[in-house]
DNA sequence: TTGTTTTAATACCCAATAGGTATCGATATG
DNA sequence: CATATCGATACCTATTGGGTATTAAAACAA
């Protein structure tokens, strides 16, 4: 009982005819009624009730005809979907991405994916970065977006977009009321500073500025998150130089100032394992390049 | 795309082996690796990641794989069911009845064969004689339970049961202490009697028994319905005759009697049309003789 | 009533496809 | 380093699908 002959008999019955079923099927009457003739021994159950000439289709016909009609557009379902699978208009997999990048262009890139591919089951889950590399190692995890700081042999990694600097002073501090500072005017600030553990790459850059500008920072407290950052800045205990992303919330107490100075900007990336590039990922990617071409830093409130 | 390849398919995607999956499906390994690239030609589709000697199933081929286990499951089940069909374990029919039929057999065929038959849609509507012939005719109806009155030629008619008459006498009437009564008892009695549209096959059976015993009924109402019969007697019209049916309900101001006549009961009888006993009508049939045979006429209340 | 048409089934035959065996080549394994 | 493993290829046979010609009996039209 095979799609070809489900598909023959079908024919017969909705045509009532074994001639018209033949002809729209492509081929010859006699090997028509043969093939029907075999599906019923191999049934061993009569579909069709001869009347001389002319058939009347039996109960069990016509049971038979409506699960073979069922099972022929499952069949036709599955194809299509199959390709639309292999050019990746369907299937699923799991993005993880990192505290930070959810202020910058992870909604962008997932609002524009789950419009590109509607048909895509995209699992979104947020992750330590301790967490997020050996998941992306590991295969639990398809794509990361997250602030790289280690090469990996195991891991593709594709910047994305990079972040600049600013430096954030409390309210009524000497420097509130300007644009901008140079870095050698926080000198002498006592600095909230990034934790080396909880947001190694923010520190790494914060530090490689500071020594530049030609001190270090002399530090008051340390913080892993931006949010205890510029909570701390904002409740004045010192000052310090946050990603342009904390700008995006109005923290009270608290003015962001843009950095003369030429420093580094912040990177952000994309990661997936190499070799593992299934034509989803390559989507995905493809729509995180453009997400983060079209992005652009937070502009500070007036 | 055939069911026979998706076997293949999933006979490999299972095993994660070749000759393992050949092994199973009783054919050599190499048809079954020719097989399996002809699926992905025809597909133009790649459902395996070859790796050298060795392969992993890419997201395409894994959505086939489940679409596919969901095929052949459909297709065993639709196989299983046409032959449940064939062998009348599944459909479905519908079966007329006439009113007076819901107070004898009736409930016991259907319970039975609702019993015995589980997966058999059976629709059950009650019609009034007069449309139920027509029905059974024309093919709308499967099987008729009715009293039968005519020959036809395009129904087969067989008796189920035969269901005796009795003397229906109001409270206070001179008989009404009897248990039994004989026709000529009723001789000069008004009668309240079923009329000939109405309920022509009880007419016709009540007249003549009348008839035999030497006189003509003395008419003072007619009706259609049995209720009403028993509610014209009840109120004290007159007596009748009427099926032993009406013990089974204690309609007020009625006595039931016996009739000492030997009177020829009443057919009831199911109907179908000729040549048109599929396998799901014999098997109602028997179990309607079964039913019958186990049925006795109602003993009329003390 | 008669001649013609229609229809699924059968007989015979050819073409296409499924499946078998032997073997290969490159990696994995002991 | 020798051997085993594994899916793929080459060559071949067996089986099945499909074609044409024809049949027989009922339906249909004149």
């Amino acid at each position: 009982m095979d799609l070809r002959v489900l598909r023959y008999f079908c024919a017969v019955v909705h045509e009532g005819h074994f001639g018209r079923a033949a002809a729209r099927l492509g081929i010859a009457q006699p090997p028509l009624t043969r093939q029907i003739q075999k599906l019923e021994r191999d049934l061993d159950v009569l579909l069709l009730h001869r009347v001389h000439k002319r058939f009347e289709v039996t109960q069990a016909g016509q049971l038979l005809y409506e699960r073979a009609l069922r099972l022929l557009a499952g069949a036709d379902q599955a194809q299509l979907d199959v390709r639309r699978a292999s050019s990746g208009e369907m299937g699923r997999f799991t993005v993880g991405f990192v505290h930070s990048t959810a202020f910058t262009i992870l909604p962008s890139v997932i609002g524009r994916f789950r419009q590109a591919y509607p048909d895509v089951q995209l699992e979104v889950r947020e992750m330590h970065y301790n967490n997020l590399v050996p998941a992306l190692e590991g295969g639990s995890v398809d794509v990361g977006l997250l602030r790289p700081h280690i090469n990996s042999r195991v891991l593709q990694i594709v910047t994305l977009i990079r972040e600049p600097f600013m430096a954030l002073v409390p309210v009524g501090h000497r420097l509130a009321n300007q644009k901008a500072t140079s870095l050698r005017q926080l000198a002498n600030e006592p600095f909230v500073l990034f934790s080396r553990t909880g947001s190694p790459l923010i520190h790494m850059h914060v530090m490689q500025m500071c020594l530049r500008a030609g001190f270090t920072p002399a530090t008051i407290q340390l913080a892993d998150q931006i949010h205890t950052v510029a909570g701390f800045v904002g409740a004045g205990m010192g000052v310090a130089i946050a990603p342009s992303t904390i700008t995006s919330f109005n923290f009270p107490g608290l003015r962001c100032l843009h950095i003369t100075d030429r420093v580094e900007p912040l990177p952000m990336a994309m990661a997936w394992r190499q070799g593992k590039a299934t034509v989803l990922i390559r989507n995905f990617a493809k729509i995180a390049r453009a997400a983060a071409a079209a992005w652009r830093p937070t502009v500070p409130p007036a």
